[in-house]
DNA sequence: TATACCGCGTT
DNA sequence: GACGTACGCGGTATAG
């Protein structure tokens, strides 16, 4: 048997949102039964009922984003248990270049039925604030039935497809994630508001310093943000030689690289990046950081399981996997603190995930020794493509090394490699030169250079590609007459193999961490995942067994020719453990 | 008000 | 004419 639910609230808030009813599915046979509580005040007896149902880990719960309902629940104490089946995240793998897996969508597209509208019977002004909150019972449980019913015979149409396309390995590990996911959400980070504060005064009185130095060249008001205000002021006022073309607004560039380039013509240039970089930090970083729920004292990101092509995970409202690291940046990770003076934070992330995955999926001799005898692979990178000792490498050659590594995963061609090593290491680079380090490159990692021409033959085939266990990407561009359109999907062959695949084992290490704290009854929590990052906050008694816990299961999530290595830290903020 | 585009932070 | 992956989001400009 099958539990099938869908919650109906007066909010998307899961920690401030009131249930308004639980329409409940059964499959019995063929038949279906479906239930929904007319009567707004009997929504409680209904949860005593159910509760049974839904924290029995026998009955297996199928259900459209989980990770919402399930969180509500939890906010009413049910802990959800048993297997659970999401047909948004099962759209998702089946079709991971469709941006959209809503329900309604999903109904049309697989069922060929026209669902309720959420707007034709909510009520509210703007779209963001609509709410089912005082509409008719009748009304809500006609549409709440609906959803699903639908929700049950999407899952009947998707499901046998996840072993048609051999997706079953996948299937399973990321509607085990949607348990993870749910707890992290719930959970949140923990921010240091005071400290936000101070940083927000700091970077508030430099910006008006350095907007007072700005006036001293500029006319009354003018907007620094605006690139054609920037466009008249440089070339037209203080006759700045601009670089490059006119992009079709017919203005230049003015972004930081070019910016950069232009600094020695005129000293306003350094004022405007310093500008533009302290300005991103208050408008962006610290505006979300604010974000703190009054209620929880919390904040809580959103962390998307259905909108990366590659099977990354993304994270919105706000985004925490773009805070910065660099610079300034540490003083914003300074504001994410351990949850209590009794709790730590521990960071932890793979060392060079990427390119173990690609020595791997390459299974290129040279690289796959490198790392089994703990040889600095960048530095390798660098004493062959320069033809130097390995020894005799400097830092900024291994820089520059790293580079190309990273040029490598992402189908680097030689302008695009030129554009980064100048960028990386400040000094030129033809694009000639660079030409030159490609073909060193991959007259070295021999496995490599094969493994790119199979990756592209065999997207060409398929029309798709896949990762080490079989998430796949479809790739419909790989045959186009258009060679831009062309070139991109070959790119993009390469590349997903070895992201996906990296996106891959850290959710393994993600469920089976997370697998580790319920058994064994742990009170530490997983809060942040930044793509090849873990972020946890611990008790501080678990401190020492949780550091051994973490760093065996990211380094155990699977066993492959090279081994993984997780670098972990710990301390009380984020900056102290990156 | 909605959409397009630029720019920029992370990996 | 562009020209290395994957994102989310703040800003201005412009269309309706």
């Amino acid at each position: 048997m099958k539990l099938v639910y869908d919650l109906e609230t007066t909010s998307l808030d899961v920690h401030s949102c009131e249930i308004l009813g639980v329409a409940i599915c059964i499959e019995v046979g063929t038949a279906y039964y479906i239930t929904f509580p007319e009567d707004e005040k009997g929504i409680l007896k209904i949860l005593k009922v159910l509760r049974p149902y839904f924290e029995d880990d026998t009955i297996e719960k199928v259900g459209h984003n989980l990770k919402f309902d399930n969180q509500v629940l939890k906010q009413y104490g049910i802990n959800v248990k048993g297997k659970l089946h999401d047909t948004m995240v099962t759209d998702y793998i089946l079709y991971p270049e469709r941006k959209k897996h809503g329900l309604k969508l999903l109904s049309k597209l697989h069922l060929n039925y026209k669902q309720i509208e959420f707007n034709s019977i909510a009520l509210g002004k703007s779209k963001e604030k609509k709410t089912l909150e005082g509409i008719d019972p009748k009304l809500i449980t006609e549409y709440a039935c609906e959803d699903v019913d639908q929700t049950l015979q999407i899952f009947n149409f998707l499901y046998p497809k996840i072993e048609s396309y051999k997706l079953e390995k996948i299937y399973t590990l990321d509607n085990r994630l949607v348990e993870v996911l749910t707890a992290m959400e719930y959970n949140g980070v923990t921010i240091d508001s005071q400290k936000l504060l101070k940083v927000e005064s700091e970077i508030e009185s430099r910006l008006v310093g350095i907007l007072e130095s700005i006036g001293k060249f500029t006319g009354a008001n003018i907007n620094i943000n605006s690139t054609k205000q920037l466009n008249k002021l440089l070339f037209d006022e203080l006759y700045i030689e601009p670089i490059g073309s006119k992009n079709k607004n017919g203005n230049y560039s003015v972004s930081k690289n070019v910016l950069k380039k232009l600094e020695t013509k005129h000293e306003i240039v350094k004022m405007i990046l310093d500008y533009r970089s302290l300005y991103k930090v208050k408008s962006t970083f610290i505006k979300a950081l604010k974000k703190v729920n009054p209620k929880t004292k919390k904040l809580h990101t959103s962390i998307n399981q259905t909108r990366t092509e590659t099977g990354r995970l993304s994270s919105s409202n706000p985004n925490l996997q773009n805070i910065p690291s660099k610079t300034i940046g540490s003083k914003l990770r300074e504001c994410f603190t351990a949850s209590s003076d009794q709790h730590s934070l521990i960071g932890v992330d793979y060392s060079n995930i990427e390119l173990r995955v690609m020595a791997i999926i390459s299974r290129d001799e040279k690289m796959i020794k490198a790392y089994r005898e703990g040889i600095d692979l960048h530095k390798l990178t660098a004493s062959k493509v320069l033809e130097i000792p390995y020894e005799d490498v400097s830092d900024s050659q291994r820089d520059m090394a790293k580079a190309i590594n990273f040029g490598l995963i992402y189908g680097m061609t030689s302008l695009g490699l030129s554009e980064s090593l100048t960028n990386t290491t400040g000094s030129e680079y033809t694009v000639e030169q660079c030409q030159n380090f490609i073909n060193q490159y991959f007259e070295l990692y021999q496995g490599v250079a094969k493994c790119k021409e199979e990756l592209i033959y065999k997207a060409t085939i398929n029309g798709y590609t896949e990762t080490l266990f079989g998430r796949k990407r479809s790739l419909l561009n790989i045959n186009s007459n258009d060679s831009y359109k062309r070139e991109s999907a070959k790119r993009l062959a390469m590349n997903t193999p070895i992201q996906g695949t990296a996106a891959d084992i850290i959710k393994i290490a993600m469920v089976n961490i997370h697998d580790r704290i319920q058994k064994e009854e742990l009170q530490s929590k997983m809060i942040l995942q930044v793509h090849d990052e873990l972020l946890f906050d611990v008790p501080k008694n678990e401190v020492v067994y949780m550091e051994k816990v973490i760093k065996h299961e990211m380094e155990n999530a699977v066993h492959l020719p090279v081994a993984l290595i997780a670098d972990l830290k710990t301390g009380k903020t984020w900056a102290d453990v990156h």
